[in-house]
DNA sequence: ATTGTTTTTGACCAATTGGTCAAGGCCACG
DNA sequence: CGTGGCCTTGACCAATTGGTCAAAAACAAT
């Protein structure tokens, strides 16, 4: 679905050997034939791909892309530098690999919105389930905090194709509920928007959640049964 | 007010004059006395900073700390590279006397909360306040959620001191409010966060905003109606 | 004009950083 | 127990970047 989100999507690098960015291919020619379309085969191509992943999500998400430097990814990954750029032929190709393979995980509780479901009930489940995520995976969350609030340079397109379509499909569905009377009239974007900013927001602004309530205090709970109750009124017929 | 909030607050450095980062300090000496209490004092003095805190405001809002470059704020900013560390000790303190200097006017809206007015009314002002605020001062927001995002490395204490006393303060009041039975018995803090998420998010994430929405629709104005809607009915006792 | 002070900048520097390479290590398989 | 191909890395590069400096402009006040 995400798959070619980005204009520049690697292309699925085994090893990524030669580069092929074009510049001067050496020698090792019959490899690439193997290489193009295969993704990771080996069982430890498989784990260091995965190691170099989550060790980037950990370094991405807290410093963003300029911040993050591949020697940070190296150590948390347990590896060395070039053994990165092994498994991958960039700094930017780890980043948006990281990003297109996130974005699926990260809608899944949209497109679990069923629009046979009670629709109160449907919306309800799906502030808790985002909820979950920002305290589940706060990484992930912030991961796209960065690239978004600084421009989506590498996401632009899949926001206008992929993630628009999903949210209008979705979004016909709440018109319909709201058109049926089964919801109060509130506008079906905006209503998923403030879904968003609510529940990432306990895991983007985290440090300054935690300041302001000071120690002691769990956000994520006292966020659930706020929300909840946000919801319940937003939405009540 | 937010004045030591960073636990090192360049020295208001008039030209910024000797470095006084301790280090060798050649031989003017008699100046370093005149410029440790005074801020700019020249007419042009005055404008220079306001011309490189502006640019370093463009260029830190939109690409973070770290993905900002001295070169980029002196390119948005008409002048050399040097020239601006004439005026500023380093790119660390512009960028802490930005985040110091706006905190301030960027809390303007919460303090204005008023504990005499109408509790309904003055909750729903606040989010008129705070949405203008991001439809006029975009840049001021994402240069704040870049760095809480990234964990507010240099903001930390300003969160848990300033901040949670103005949040604390105002929270109050908004409980006061509940148990009064003037508005919904909800919690004060998460209420404010709310606002801020809500509001902050057409700010922060514009790019997202419009991407989905598609072309044609102007998001704030849509998401005043929206929200004024949302909590109106979030605050009816 | 003259002199002392502010401003401004071209030329540098050292450190960081993304990326390359060739050589060595390792492992499976014949 | 070779050996051919995967995997790993130390040593390097070139570009970028924050920051320095000394000297040149501007400017101000006499």
């Amino acid at each position: 679905m995400t798959r070619q989100m980005m204009h520049n999507q690697a292309p699925p690098p085994g090893p990524c050997a030669a580069r092929e960015t074009g510049l001067r291919a050496p020698a090792r020619a019959g490899l690439m034939a193997l290489m193009a379309s295969s993704r990771p085969r080996t069982r430890i191509q498989m784990k260091n791909r995965e190691t170099i992943l989550d060790a980037a999500l950990e370094v991405f998400s807290q410093h963003g892309f300029r911040g993050a430097t591949l020697d940070m990814i190296a150590a948390e990954a347990g590896l060395s530098k070039p053994n990165l750029l092994y498994y991958f032929p960039s700094k930017e190709a780890i980043h948006v690999t990281l990003l297109s393979q996130m974005m699926d995980t990260w809608l899944d509780p949209l497109r679990a919105l069923d629009a046979g479901g009670d629709p109160v009930e449907e919306l309800r489940a799906y502030v808790r389930r985002k909820l979950e995520m920002s305290r589940d995976f706060p990484r992930e969350s912030r991961l796209f905090a960065n690239e978004i609030v600084q421009g989506a340079p590498r996401m632009q397109d899949a926001l206008a194709t992929d993630l628009k379509t999903l949210v209008d499909e979705k979004a016909a569905i709440i018109r319909g509920w709201a058109e049926a009377g089964r919801i109060a009239a509130v506008d079906p974007h905006h209503l998923i928007f403030s879904i968003w900013a609510l529940t990432q927001h306990y895991a983007d602004f985290d440090v300054q959640v935690r300041a302001v309530l000071g120690e002691g205090r769990d956000p994520i709970p006292e966020a659930e049964s706020f929300l909840d109750t946000l919801f319940a009124r937003l939405l009540a017929p």
